[in-house]
DNA sequence: TTGTATGCGTTATCAA
DNA sequence: TTGATAACGCATACAA
């Protein structure tokens, strides 16, 4: 296991630069030699070390990734979809959740760094994460964002129209015949979050209804978040019949929230949010949602990435849009009662 | 970015050896060399390489981890916690998915060899994953099984109670009214369906009532699996009214097959099976499960790993095993017709 | 067809 | 307190 190329030489009576041969299956070597090396080889287990043929060929094969959580049923197919599309052009991820904490993500960046990735994935905290990631982009070291973009950052990305995607999830929330909507969202320094309220607003305005400020509400996009936003709104002077949810964490903390104060959906309060989480919605068909194409957008990142990483890809920043698609359900019927 | 020892060392003055003290936050340095050399590193954005270091220290603080799928909602989870536990003992994540292919388990464990990772925390396929692991295993490279065992291999590893939670659950069933019980599952090679079958069986023989064979469907554990399955079990001649699906993707595809017979779950077939969904089960509480910790159970796994890695671990293999919990929902409920 | 020398970036060792 | 040298494991360039 900890055998070196010497070992093996010595081991087959050669000298280590025809071991390397082999190895990198080189021509110039004679089948009688090869076979020797080999059986060398398996002997003594030998696994060339990534770590020395690295140091010379300042490559790698090591791509990192950084996402807020794994274990997010968005963030899912997003690393498996990189994963897979990496490991087919020869490399391997390195993973990192940053916890949508910024220190935690420039410690991440450094770290990566440090290991000589070659390039980075990532769904970055948020604005402030140009902090981290500025100078690698300068350095024009290949990065590409994912999910979400980073304001005056300019950069490879792929993103999905949020501010359509809103508006339409929205939009069918007035079809149905909501009046006052609700939109539980995070700070203004996330993108995804930003775009979304302006796609909140357009539907709004498009269908001749007040734009209302109060309606707004700032909060984590986490479940804590979302069930914190939910009791304000269930708090407010003249209640929505609807909430939307700016994303599937936040919309789990509204639903806890509203059962909680006994608020059935949508008898009671209508609920939509973005990110459909695919096999559950074989199990219960119930929340309507805006659905993103994660897995592919992932692999369309990395495909990026990758090009950037080959040296084939031109200075100019890409951009890379992804639609998505509106899944009306249950959940964003207009209330019965109330 | 791509600075080395050498380039700060001539912008501050020194040797190289000095700035190698710096870095490693050696003592030995005056305060004022110290200054200069720090001025010079951030002056020429040098991160020094892992790849160089390790090289000497024989040690990557990288460590390989290998699931099924990342994407599924027990493995997120599971990645999330081994990624945190590895973290906060200094290490990073090199993340693969197997997809259940013996031959890509493989190939990714020689690829991480070669990556010299310091460990391996492993999902493995199943019991023929012996072949891919088994040469480590007796190397003494530090390994720990997660979630699944293998048969014939000894080796540290975290796992649930399979036999106990299959018998909790398929207990609950008989105790609700069932009587004939069908258990969806897949091929006696891996480890948690042998133990689960035998959990189904004992609970059958526990209540009196006749084990029978015909009741259990062996397929693949994804939703397509599931849903040949459901389909066999529909069209037995006497059918059951309830079944046991051995996974949550297993128990999907089951739920497809039903809804697509027109059958309704539980009004004409009951529905349980192995995993939770957290946050999902806010949104529906429909499913009735047995829910393994698995975020616990992974940061458990990675603990033993840094042990070993550690060499504070002794040469017996060490077992972990956890005991997870029966949640009752509706899905369980006796059928109203038929 | 095979081998020798050299260097990748870092650090351990020993010397100054 | 600082520096010169060698070595980690491999591969490139060149020589034999």
């Amino acid at each position: 296991m900890t055998a070196t190329v010497r070992d093996v030489a010595r081991l087959a009576g050669v000298s280590a630069m025809t071991v390397s041969r082999v190895i990198n299956g080189q021509p110039g070597v004679s089948a009688e030699t090869r076979q020797r090396i080999e059986a060398a080889i398996a002997e003594l287990d030998y696994a060339p070390s990534k770590v020395a043929s690295s140091l010379i060929s300042q490559k790698t094969g090591l791509i990192g990734m950084i996402v807020p959580d794994v274990s997010n049923p968005f963030f899912g197919p997003i690393v498996r979809g990189a994963e897979t599309t990496a490991r087919r052009a020869g490399f391997k991820l390195l993973l990192c959740n940053s916890e949508s904490d910024l220190r935690l993500e420039r410690e991440y960046v450094t770290d990566l760094i440090s290991h000589r990735v070659e390039g980075l994935l990532i769904a970055p905290v948020g604005d402030s994460s140009r902090q981290n990631l500025g100078r690698y982009v300068a350095g024009n070291f290949p990065i590409v964002l994912l999910d979400r973009l980073i304001a005056g950052l300019d950069c490879d990305s792929v993103t999905l129209d949020n501010i359509d995607g809103a508006r339409q999830l929205v939009a069918h929330l007035i079809a149905v015949g909501h009046r006052r909507i609700a939109f539980v969202t995070d700070a203004d320094e996330v993108s995804t979050g930003r775009q979304r309220l302006a796609g909140y607003r357009k539907a709004i305005e498009d269908a001749g209804l007040p734009f209302d400020e109060d309606l707004v509400f700032h909060t984590t996009t986490d479940q804590m978040g979302g069930y914190r936003a939910a009791q304000q709104v269930l708090a407010a002077a003249e209640r929505p019949s609807a909430i939307f949810a700016v994303n599937n964490m936040t919309a789990v903390g509204v639903m806890q929230a509203l059962r909680q104060a006994n608020i059935t959906v949508p008898d009671d309060m209508a609920l939509a949010c973005f990110d459909d989480v695919q096999h559950l919605a074989v199990i219960s068909p119930f929340l309507t949602v805006f659905d993103q194409p994660a897995e592919d957008m992932s692999k369309a990142a990395m495909q990026l990435l990758l090009e950037r990483i080959g040296g084939t890809a031109g200075k100019q920043a890409r951009t890379v849009t992804f639609p998505g698609k509106l899944i009306v359900r249950v959940s964003s019927a207009l209330p019965k009662r109330g």
